[in-house]
Order: C-alpha cells, then sequence, then structure tokens
DNA sequence: ATCATTGCAAAGTTTTTGCACCTGC
DNA sequence: GCAGGTGCAAAAACTTTGCAATGAT
C-alpha cells in the first residue's frame, strides 16, 4: 500500500480509525482528481471498474458515505433521483463552487465567479447558525434552480 | 368545485392551462396550510387519504412533479432518499427559510432570521446569474450541513 | 364530447442488508 | 490474529409507466 494522490484526505480517513483499503483509496484518488464534478454511485463504480476490475457497486456506497459522515465529500441532490458527490473543497479553493440547475433536463452549471460579498456571508452565516444551533457545521449546499436556455 | 384555501396557486395552476381537480387543489391546500415543513410523497400521500381515501400515491407524485414543474413548489432532498417538498414562498414572505441539516440524523431546522444581507445578496445573485447563464431562475436551496448537538 | 387526469398493478431505479470471505494494521 | 472491510446476491425503498376508467371544462 503506498501513498498515492488525494494522501491528505487519505490521512483525514486514517485519523478517523478507518482503515485505508485499496477501493478507498482509488475512490478518494478518483474524486480528488476531479474536483469540480458531480458523480452519482454508479459513475463511479464503473470508473474504479477499470483499475478495480472486482470492485463491488455496494463497497462504493458504503465508501462514499463513509467519506460524507467524516466530511471528506459533499451528498447532494439535483432533482433526479440520483445522489451525487464530489470532494468538500474548502470556501477558499479555487475548486469551491456553487450549482445551478435546470428543473427540465437535470442540466448542471457550476460557478465559482462569485460576488465578492457572497463567501464572506456564507462564513457569516456559518458561524451565527453554528453559535445559535449548536451545529458543527461542515459543508453547505447552495442550488439556484431554474429553466436554462434550452429549455424555455 | 369550490375555491378552497390556496386559491392562489390553484389559480396559477389553471392559467398553466392544467384542470383543477380534487386531488390537485387537496395537495395544493395540504401544502399552502403548512409552509414550513417538508413532506416527502409518503407523508402527502397519507394525509391525503384522510380526506381522499380512494387518492393513489402515483396521483401525488405525478401532481408534485406538476408543481414543481409550474414552480409552485420547491423540491428538494436532505440525503436520506427520499424527496421533500414545500411551497414556494417568495423570499419577501415571513414563511421564506432556509435550511440546516444534520448529516447523521436527518434533522432539518429551518431559519428565517436571516442576516440582513442574505436577502438582498441572493437577489443580486439571482440576477447575475441569470444573465449569465440565460436562465429564468425560479428558486434557490440554501442548505447548510453539518453535526447537530445531540449527534455529537 | 373530449381530452386530461386518475388509480391500480407492475416495472424500473437506486440504495441497503445479510453473510461468508478477505485484508490492513 | 482480529476487527473491520469487501463482494455477491437478495431485498428494500422510492419513483415511474401502461392502461382502462373517470372527471373537468
Amino acid at each position: 500500500m503506498k501513498e498515492i494522490k488525494g494522501f491528505k484526505w487519505c490521512n483525514k480517513l486514517k485519523q478517523c480509525g478507518c482503515k485505508l483499503t485499496l477501493p478507498r483509496q482509488g475512490i478518494i484518488t478518483f474524486l480528488t482528481k476531479n474536483p469540480v464534478k458531480h458523480f452519482t454511485a454508479d459513475e463511479i463504480y464503473f470508473e474504479l471498474k477499470k483499475k478495480f476490475p472486482n470492485i463491488g457497486l455496494t463497497t462504493i456506497y458504503r465508501t462514499l458515505e463513509l467519506l460524507v459522515q467524516n466530511g471528506l465529500l459533499s451528498k447532494f441532490e439535483i432533482g433526479d433521483g440520483k445522489s451525487r458527490y464530489e470532494i468538500s473543497a474548502d470556501t477558499t479553493s479555487a475548486d469551491h463552487h456553487h450549482h445551478l440547475t435546470c428543473i427540465k433536463c437535470g442540466k448542471i452549471i457550476n460557478y465559482n465567479n462569485f460576488i465578492e460579498e457572497e463567501i464572506d456571508l456564507l462564513k457569516k452565516i456559518e458561524v451565527s447558525l453554528s453559535k445559535q444551533h449548536k451545529f458543527k457545521i461542515t459543508n453547505h449546499v447552495i442550488q439556484f434552480q431554474g429553466i436554462c436556455h434550452d429549455c424555455k
């Protein structure tokens, strides 16, 4: 077992007392390499199959859930019935983005040319909500929904 | 067929060329009366059964989808595999709120004591995104995720 | 009268569970 | 070596579809 891309996340997993198995490394590596996409479990499964032909879809689901629970991944839904996952990018990271989704065709557009106040405000809100509701906030899902140019 | 609570939405539906059937009225009425909850299709089904014993779950799904497509409802997911629906409250309405959800137990907390800049900024972003991506934005899903006091 | 809408049953998808085997530490 | 992790098959859960019957305009 040698260290690979995504080692930061791999270490984080170890710190949580989880074993760093090959499937887990594979999933972390893959999602780390593609930080701006939003994969379904199925898409990750078919991708991982290439490197780990024996991997099972069950493992994908279990690993994704584990990573979500430990704050490494963000899980969300755009209305098509499939959960989507992406690496939790820090709000200061260039990979951090929000989503604009079409309620007709399901198209997802990322945007990260934030209005300058946007990130500041989110941090402020997170601090405020944490205190008020005694939550440890790990993530946020900001999603604007509407009808895209093609569907109108 | 007589007018009932939620007539504003009922009229909106008619304007979209949809027939105003009893099940549709029932669903609109129910969701209008409970503007701050987030119901699953199943929960709405069992509620509507009381008034319309013959109603089918299929109708619930079809009606909800219709209402979402026409912008009357907001649909979102908190990570438990069930879609949730609520009446689209205008951002200026007292019913308008955002969500704080626990990734462990699925608890949903509404908050609407917005930091004063929050609503202004959202409007600004919506205008900006609409132009940039030629979207007609109908709704937004703002969701902070974390671990609640009880789960920590 | 007409055509959209409904309810039921069946099918389709996505996700979870049980269990014997395997693997990282 | 052992607890935790994996893969397969089966099951569960949620949602959609086909179709004949019904209902709103």
